[in-house]
DNA sequence: ACGTCTTGCGTTACGTTATAACATCTCATA
DNA sequence: TATGAGATGTTATAACGTAACGCAAGACGT
């Protein structure tokens, strides 16, 4: 039936893909108002969590935004590395890091069920140059 | 000559060390206002920047709060633990994993500046009674 | 078909978190 | 004392997030 969360779903992917960049729940509400006028914050906040169950897009907690998965959806944590300087986010998976974290919290008995890793930097491109994004 | 933002430094660190748990800027201000009612946001930001400069305290990135840190002072990377059933938070170092994400990182060419690992699950007390806080 | 129940979605309104910008104070130094 | 730099206080507002309510569309028994 192609209802309107679907569309709102697909168009928020779609800009976040094509910027490439962690992007705030109202940048987002900001690039869907074109096509739809009247959306509201809970209704992309709404997106942005079915998205994010999904694995369509992650959140990043220390930038209060979001990113478009790099890889078809998953599920397994990604490692994200955010060029401070540029803004560009890369997302890795290293199953055996995440399993030592698991494994360390687990022996003060700590089960883990969700793990939030994130590294601030600086990428290739911007840390080479000296410094400075250069794109 | 003890200033009134050394006061409250010392007095935020009091309160979280008692309590605890993540607290939120906005919770601590509170906290402070029976000592300093004029008190305001960014005096609070400023006290709580400064403090985790010093590595006094710790935000937890995924909760938008703080901690006291549960080790001296230190600036090397802390994997904080937090259980969603009763807030508490442990906190431990673990510098092999650590250098393992800027190493893995550092493959393709991103230079790790500050890490950001943050464990979310049950801790000891409440996983093992069954999943519900029992203080 | 009719009621009615549930579920999802839109919308309003508000709560929470954070900071920009400017005012004022304090202290060092001449 | 005058003055300038840096720290702190204050006002105002920006940015992020969600509770709560209401309506509409599909599911289901009769």
């Amino acid at each position: 039936m192609t209802k309107r969360s679907d569309m709102i779903r697909e168009r928020l992917v779609t800009v976040l893909k094509r910027e490439n960049k962690p992007l705030s729940a109202y940048d987002l509400l900001e690039s869907l108002r074109p096509e739809f006028p009247k959306i509201a914050p809970p209704t992309v906040y709404r997106a942005l969590a079915k998205l994010s169950d999904d694995g369509a897009v992650h959140r990043i907690e220390s930038m209060n935004a979001f990113v478009a998965c790099a890889h078809s959806a998953h599920v397994e944590t990604s490692i994200m590395s955010i060029c401070d300087a540029c803004g560009a986010v890369e997302e890795r998976v290293a199953p055996e890091i995440i399993h030592a974290l698991s494994h360390t919290a687990r022996e003060s008995g700590f089960e883990t069920k969700r793990h939030v890793v994130e590294l601030h930097g600086q990428c290739a491109d911007c840390g080479s140059g000296d410094g400075h994004a250069e794109i």
